[in-house]
DNA sequence: CACGCTTATATTTTT
DNA sequence: TATAAGCGTG
């Protein structure tokens, strides 16, 4: 039974509200998950719904699993299983495999991270002849990038260029041209990017012969973090709720915590919301639960200089006398030392490693402190920025992987064709050519049949290589190797030689693909492997490495945008310095600056107990020209003096560095000695 | 035409 | 710090 356990009444009000569009803007730490959490448990408690009829859309998985199982932790059944929730994208690629045949759709699609589309704009790229030019062409990055933001924003292409691509105006034609063939490309290759998804979904929710059914599956739907979908997305719930029927959609955000802009998010969802869906109920939460008073008057203190409208004032009922610190720093290195120190003194008052984190603009802004960590014996997982499924052995991988799963996937036959010694691009077009990869009509041979028992022709240095590719693909569709898992498996022998070839440190590389082994053994076939890597690849560095192989308990590392929506209860914020935060890359208009003082104001508004920013004040450069080796730091502008106040601050003329004798090293270091002797 | 070398370049955040 | 483009060699 339902027991509204602990709620404030706007909580309350929210979690019980019965039929129609619900907004609710939470402010951060005003308990947003537990009470999202309550109403999916109420709605299955008291108002008897379906699980099943519930579509709960968050952010991450990982957001959906930590929703649902608070729920169920109200509810005390196991209903709450049959919720559907995931992210938008993984929701689109479970309904689009179901109904997608209306549209023209195979169930059978594979899906293309950004860096997939990225490539398969470049092969269009080389196709057109834009690669050999005098004049120069945007990259296959900044095309695959404008395209989003062209689909997601649902903007003019012109419009898009003008306002955040000025310097590729010149080359509208081209890009345009590039785009019309990625779209057919992609029809003929049945394969979906990720904007593809969500504009599939959009279509079957508006389509006059789908609209119907799919809205009428779901009795209600919730969304998390609101603040950061889309246009597309916004029209899509606006497709699943039609006018004529009671609109339930319940809808949380904060627009002051709005960090995903350059995804085409937009705060206008939330404040067109009561328009799009008028009589929409609207409840503010504004209690934070989460920080002490100190820690709140900072955070409330930086977004308050914000020019825009937040109308929310957060209050909490934490009192403390712990301000948070502002730590000025010599250079990085000492900010490194800091953040040890800190982190070592909070465990030392009993915070648990695990409840503290440090947090960052750029994943590349812990490197220093990482080396630090290990140096210390400090373990530590790090979120955001994991490159695993960008590098190069793991794509190698994972192409054969999906050319055994899609035969007509080009991109995947282009990469895979050029691992062979003796195959390069040319080869391997060639190759492509004779097995018929490009699709002409509906019922065409498979290209992989092809590869397998034609004979070939390829220039006498590709030929043994070329033979072993074989066997090794021959190796994957045999009956007793259906296991994704046993796959891998198998390619490792084929690979082993390739990456010796190819890479230095071929040994760490052949590592990840026994990682890649062991992420794969979680699933029954193929397809639901690749397609749920893509749409949620590993997190953290500590996935990859499993639970076993880390301490009992470890500090967290994140970006500022993987950290959202999470509470730790020490939070130490790096680099707080004008051009980390805000990042050089995003000063270049308003709209950016804006967002990255949102970004700063996410980061603080983590911590529970303590919080500490650090500001070095010297970057170490690598030699760009050749005079200045380093440079000097302004501290974030938006921690202007008005706003310092509402800190401790401290600089390192406070210490006397002569005192502290954990820097130094050697026989100097008499006590690190003595320590080092009775440790281990 | 592949491959290994040198040089230029751009460098954030994530589904 | 990577990776991508450019160039010479076999």
């Amino acid at each position: 039974m339902f027991e509204p356990a602990d709620l404030n009444p706007e909580q309350l009000t929210a979690v019980t509200h019965g039929e129609g569009p619900l907004l609710i803007v939470a402010g951060a730490g005003t308990g947003k998950t537990m009470t999202l959490a309550a109403r999916v448990a109420w709605l299955i408690g008291e108002r008897r719904v379906r699980p099943e009829r519930i579509l709960l859309l968050t952010f991450s998985r990982r957001a959906a699993r930590e929703m649902l199982s608070r729920a169920e932790r109200l509810t005390g059944d196991n209903q709450t299983g049959r919720v559907i929730g995931g992210t938008f994208h993984a929701v689109a690629n479970r309904l689009l495999r179901l109904h997608g045949r209306p549209l023209g759709l195979r169930p059978d699609f594979t899906v293309l991270d950004q860096a997939d589309g990225a490539d398969v704009m470049n092969l269009l790229r080389e196709e057109f002849g834009y690669s050999a030019r005098e004049r120069r062409f945007p990259r296959k990055e900044t095309l695959a990038g404008i395209y989003s933001r062209t689909v997601n924003a649902g903007e003019k292409l012109g419009d898009v260029l003008k306002t955040h691509y000025p310097w590729c105006l010149d080359e509208a034609e081209g890009i345009r041209e590039i785009f019309t063939a990625y779209t057919a490309r992609k029809r003929d290759q049945n394969v979906m990017d990720y904007d593809d998804l969500l504009l599939f979904w959009k279509a079957l929710a508006w389509a006059p012969a789908t609209r119907e059914p799919l809205a009428a599956m779901f009795d209600h739907v919730l969304v998390d973090e609101y603040q950061d979908t889309n246009a597309l997305q916004a029209d899509i719930l606006e497709g699943l709720r039609p006018e004529d029927t009671p609109r339930n959609l319940t809808v949380v955000g904060d627009d002051a915590q709005s960090i995903y802009g350059f995804r085409a998010a937009t705060v206008r969802n939330i404040l067109e919301f009561p328009t799009r869906f008028p009589g929409a109920t609207v409840i503010k939460l504004e209690q934070n639960y989460r920080s002490t008073t100190p820690i709140l008057t900072a955070s409330n203190a930086v977004i308050s200089l914000s020019p825009q409208r937040h109308e929310k004032t957060l209050w909490s009922a934490r009192e403390s006398d712990r301000l948070p610190v502002l730590r000025t720093c010599l250079d990085e290195a000492e900010q490194c030392e800091a953040v040890c120190q800190n982190v070592l003194l909070h465990r030392e008052e009993g915070v648990p490693l695990h409840r503290q984190a440090v947090l960052f603009r750029a994943a590349h802004h812990s490197d220093l402190l990482e080396v630090e960590l290990a140096r210390r014996n400090i373990p530590f997982v790090k979120y955001g920025g994991l490159k695993f499924l960008e590098a190069g052995h793991v794509k190698d991988t994972l192409s054969i992987l999906r050319v055994l799963e899609n035969p007509f996937d080009e991109v995947s036959w282009f990469r895979v064709l050029q691992l062979p010694d003796g195959m390069g691009p040319a080869t391997a077009r060639r190759v492509m050519d004779q097995i018929g990869v490009r699709r002409v009509n509906d019922d065409q041979p498979s290209p992989l049949v092809n590869f397998l028992d034609q004979p070939l022709e390829v220039p006498r240095a590709g030929l043994d290589g070329v033979q072993e590719l074989r066997s090794a693909l021959r190796g994957c569709t045999d009956e007793d190797v259906l296991l994704p898992a046993a796959q891998i498996e198998r390619l490792r022998a084929f690979l082993t030689p390739v990456f010796a070839r190819r890479y230095d440190a071929s040994a760490a590389r052949m590592r990840d693909i026994e990682q890649l082994e062991i992420l794969a053994q979680g699933y029954e076939t193929r397809g639901r492997f690749l397609s749920e890597l893509t749409l949620d690849p590993p997190a953290s560095t500590g996935d990859l490495a499993g639970p076993p192989l880390l301490d009992e308990d470890w500090l967290i590392l994140s970006t500022i945008h993987s950290a959202k929506g999470l509470e730790w209860d020490a939070v130490h914020v790096i680099h707080a310095a004008d051009g980390m935060i805000p990042s050089d890359m995003a000063t270049g208009n308003d709209e950016e600056i804006e967002e990255e003082r949102r970004l700063l104001y996410v980061a603080l508004t983590r911590a529970r107990d303590a919080l500490h920013v650090y500001h070095p004040q010297r970057y170490y450069r690598r030699p760009k020209g050749l005079e200045d080796p380093h440079t000097f730091s302004q501290l974030t502008r938006f921690i202007p003096d008005q706003v310092q106040s509402a800190f401790q601050q401290v600089s390192p003329q406070v210490v006397d560095v002569r005192t502290d004798v954990s820097g130094l090293s050697g026989a100097a270091n008499v006590d690190g000695y003595l320590a080092a002797l009775w440790s281990d």
